[in-house]
DNA sequence: AGCATTGTTTCACA
DNA sequence: TTGTGAAACAATGC
């Protein structure tokens, strides 16, 4: 689930875990919290506090303070292909809750203890969890933020027109492109797309100015879309993604295919 | 059994 | 050196 859209709704979980002090953090899994040794992240936060969370593409972070008061590490937390952010209250009264926009039943079903890959505990009994069936989540200090382009909620025309459209390859794989901008995932993409009535296939750097204005309108409104109702797979065009399935826009066919190395649909005929 | 998966990193190649 | 594409990663679900 996790794309711009899920990951902004997770960070305003994750605020409800500031400002109360860190008793322990569980970072024993060694290949979510990769490259830190085990208990090397809980050493930098136990007695501190997460005093803020951003948010920048797909990666969030928290600003945190140590005991003392004084500023300490960014805490990294990026929900890669699966996972969520669980926060519970006092006595572990739940407050905050999978941010991922799963229909309820599924949130209420399998909730194995041991997909909480990480767990950071409060003094007033409740804890911040990454949850994560497939452990492609991860949990770091100091994530690296210069790797990733603008935000693709707030990107500006000129900056969008100059990144964007460029390249011989595909534009799909240009939005998929973390370093070119950050946050569109494979669902935002198609979603985008096709709202545009743009072919995926076609080279970026071959849009006309115009072309990519409208383009970037037609992202952030379905961007925005999303995160109003709580995740991509809300989008108009994403239940169609299956075998002989049509445009739920014009009844054409939909059509299945390989770009920018994901699986990616498209209308037959108005993204052709 | 085999394939696909809403993400990122790494590697091969032009 | 840069751009592009595909495999690897972990684990689950259909």
């Amino acid at each position: 689930m996790p794309e711009l859209p899920e990951v902004e709704n997770a960070r305003q979980v994750l605020e409800k875990a500031l400002d109360r002090t860190i008793t322990d953090v569980d970072d024993s899994d060694e290949y979510v919290c990769r490259p830190h040794r085990p208990g090397e992240i809980a050493k930098a936060l136990v007695g501190g506090k997460l005093t803020a969370a951003h948010r920048k593409g797909k990666t969030m972070w928290c600003d945190t303070v140590t005991a003392d008061g004084a500023a300490g590490p960014h805490l990294g937390v990026h929900l890669g292909m699966g996972g969520r952010i669980r926060v519970t209250g006092p006595r572990g009264s739940r407050e905050g809750d999978l941010a991922g926009g799963l229909p309820r039943k599924e949130n209420e079903r399998a909730q194995k203890p041991e997909w909480d890959r990480v767990t950071v505990s409060f003094d007033d009994g409740g804890s911040l969890r990454l949850f994560d069936k497939r452990r492609l989540g991860r949990v770091r200090l100091e994530p690296d933020l210069d790797a990733l382009g603008p935000d693709a909620a707030e990107i500006g025309r000129d900056e969008f027109r100059a990144r964007v459209g460029r390249g011989t390859a595909p534009v799909k794989a240009r939005l998929l492109d973390q370093s070119v901008l950050s946050g569109v995932g494979n669902l935002l993409a198609d979603e985008t797309l096709w709202q545009a009535k743009v072919d995926p296939h076609r080279p970026a750097g071959e849009f006309t100015t115009d072309e990519l204005d409208e383009l970037r309108r037609v992202l952030r409104r379905a961007t925005r879309r999303a995160i109003e109702k709580g995740g991509v797979h809300t989008g108009e065009v994403i239940t169609h993604r299956q075998r002989d399935d049509v445009c739920p826009r014009c009844g054409a066919p939909m059509e299945r295919g390989t770009v920018g190395s994901r699986t990616t649909w498209w209308c037959s005929a108005e993204q052709a």
